[in-house]
DNA sequence: AACGGGTGCAACCGCAAACGA
DNA sequence: TTCGTTTGCGGTTGCACCCGT
């Protein structure tokens, strides 16, 4: 375990690396007294610390219910979709997470999750995706789906209609206008829609939710992957 | 072996919310 | 209501380690 040299600053409190005796000097008043009041802990407790940075300490590391090691691939999954959710919210993500800390998930995410996360964006903002969008009749502002890049027309105008009498039209989309189109809009379209994904890029394993993200899915779904 | 750049992560900082007198 | 203190959170820093040259 790697630990920075401590040192104390000008008004005799002690920065930096926590020693093992510290550790232990914490671990021992709190099994005895318990949490909470940490300026007041520390000083009681014999520290030369911060009450701040004894609750860190406590909090990110010494705490008997941390879970400690690897990150396994279930947890990153779960970050990845929380994030998706969530953005920034470390305490929230890491209250899904049973024994992770605000700070360890943060640091996962700043220095490995982040760029794997952009790198298969990245990658999957290059595949050339068609979107198949059935409404049911009642449906509301369901022109808010299309892009404006794309035909303005109603695309359920003069469409045919599937085995069950929905309308349904077929349009090339940028991955990026798709999902720009729940963030600009309020969005009350009710049905369903199906990605067609060009079969050689299905073959690597690619999720509909992997392309198109989890994040539009307040009034419609997409419920079928379809390779071409 | 020495050096330097890149990376991981513990710890710190600043701010805002919550709390209590 | 106001004010001081404590707590909680997210962003940032900087040291130790790793690895290529």
């Amino acid at each position: 375990m790697k630990r920075k040299s401590s040192f104390e600053n000008e008004d005799n409190v002690k920065q930096g690396a926590w020693s093992a005796e510290e550790d232990k000097m914490l671990i021992n008043y709190i099994q005895l007294h318990g949490e909470g009041n940490w300026s007041e802990l520390s000083k009681r407790a014999g520290l030369k610390r911060r009450g701040k940075s004894c609750r860190l300490r406590w909090l990110n590391y010494l705490k008997p219910d941390i879970k400690r090691g690897n990150i396994s691939k279930d947890e990153e999954d779960l970050v990845i979709r929380l994030h998706n959710l969530l953005g920034n919210r470390w305490s929230l993500i890491a209250g899904r997470l049973p024994g992770r800390t605000d700070n360890e998930i943060k640091n996962y995410w700043n220095t490995y999750l982040r760029k794997k996360v952009e790198q298969k964006q990245h990658h999957n903002s290059n595949i050339p995706v068609k979107l198949r969008i059935e409404a049911v009749n009642d449906s509301v502002n369901t022109m808010s789906l299309i892009p404006t890049s794309c035909d303005s027309q109603n695309p359920f105008a003069s469409t045919p209609q599937d085995d069950r009498n929905h309308p349904w039209t077929l349009q090339d989309f940028d991955i990026t206008d798709l999902l720009m189109s729940h963030e600009d809009y309020d969005c009350h379209f009710r049905g369903c829609a199906c990605v067609e994904i060009p079969l050689h890029f299905a073959d690597e394993a690619c999720m509909i939710n992997d392309v198109v993200g989890e994040t539009w899915y307040e009034n419609w779904k997409i419920n079928e992957y379809i390779p071409l």
